[in-house]
DNA sequence: CTCAAAAACTAATGCTATTAGTTTTTACAC
DNA sequence: GTGTAAAAACTAATAGCATTAGTTTTTGAG
């Protein structure tokens, strides 16, 4: 039967293709197996369920917005920092929206590598908004900002939440400014 | 076999219990026929399809929301009614879970009804924003960044994505304060 | 009291994930 | 080279899901 030759790249690689170009929604174990050339129990001998599956890709995900966020922001400081980890990750979610997907629906609750991955990424932005010199308290009220502005947006526009014809690039980099000039003085 | 009763109104009633209570993703015909003593095909006779009662919440949803957000902001004004209707979007997605994550995936392209129900979600805040005395580009960039914030921060918070025991109430009315301060000049 | 519509039912189809058990291929030891 | 054991494919089966078709039962209006 000609074997297929499959590991667990290979088709965690695929599912990834089906993710970001058909949804997260149309990947599924007979339609992996399909596009793979392979019969859908075959896949249990690289996967152990299509659950550990959608995990992998949001821990993938996780990990590539954070490395876009981080290197974004090399060798830039505040303002320009806080715009360059908004963009990236508002890049990242429109060029891997499988990817992007997965990430937000996994459950971080009792996998310790997925909240591993998403402490980094608070890490990313705690680290950006370290040269506003915040302490205690403060530091982390901003920092729980700076992710609910940039989730919340990407997460609008990626539902198709803003419908005028007005430039979201423009919008989403006025918002982190304001943001920015809200942490020049207190609060 | 005794008849049970039912209309679309009961179904719709029960199904948003389980998905407040259980979570939306364990709404089921199957599982709502069995809550209601029914047998799965017999929820037919008064719902089209499991996308359509899933759409009959969103837009459930989305009325209750903004019920909460207008009534939320009555007599109220600039900060004070900003930071009113947050909490009161905030407290609508902790107390409804089931019709705030129905809101959250529906697909509104196509469907007028639910598009005029996002519509008056953004009525809603633009009336708020009115009083900052913004105008055209202007009111519309605010706009979406009001909505960013505050569907971001409650997105987060629903998904536990916020770790720390730092009060999340607090978190949510600094961010929203500094977006009104924002306003004030430019910007 | 009749009769037609509404609401329940049973039976069936096709999709999904998953498990068990079987065959085939490959790689490595000798 | 050859034997053997693990890995990777397979077939077959189960169970849960939404959905459709066709049938029976109940109800309410005339």
């Amino acid at each position: 039967m000609a074997r297929a030759g499959l590991d667990r790249n290979a088709v965690l690689a695929a599912a990834t293709a089906i993710a970001d170009t058909e949804g997260l929604e149309a990947l599924t174990l007979a339609g992996l197996a399909r596009a793979l050339g392979v019969k859908t129990p075959s896949l249990y001998n690289h996967v152990p369920s299509l659950g550990a599956l959608q995990r992998d890709l949001a821990l993938a995900g996780m990990r590539e917005a954070n490395a876009r966020m981080t290197r974004a922001a090399v060798g830039l400081a505040r303002e320009d920092a806080l715009v360059a980890i908004g963009l990236a990750y508002r890049d990242f979610a429109r060029e891997r929206p499988g990817l992007y997907a997965a990430s937000l629906r996994a459950a971080p609750a009792g996998d310790a590598e997925l909240q591993r991955a998403g402490g980094e990424v608070v890490a990313t932005v705690l680290a950006v908004l370290s040269g506003y010199g915040l302490s205690g308290d403060d530091a982390l009220h901003a920092t729980r900002g700076l992710r609910a502005i940039i989730h919340g947006f990407v997460a609008l526009e990626a539902a198709g939440g803003f419908g005028l014809a007005l430039d979201l690039k423009e919008s989403l980099t006025r918002l982190i400014k304001a943001f920015g000039k809200g942490l020049e003085r207190g609060s």
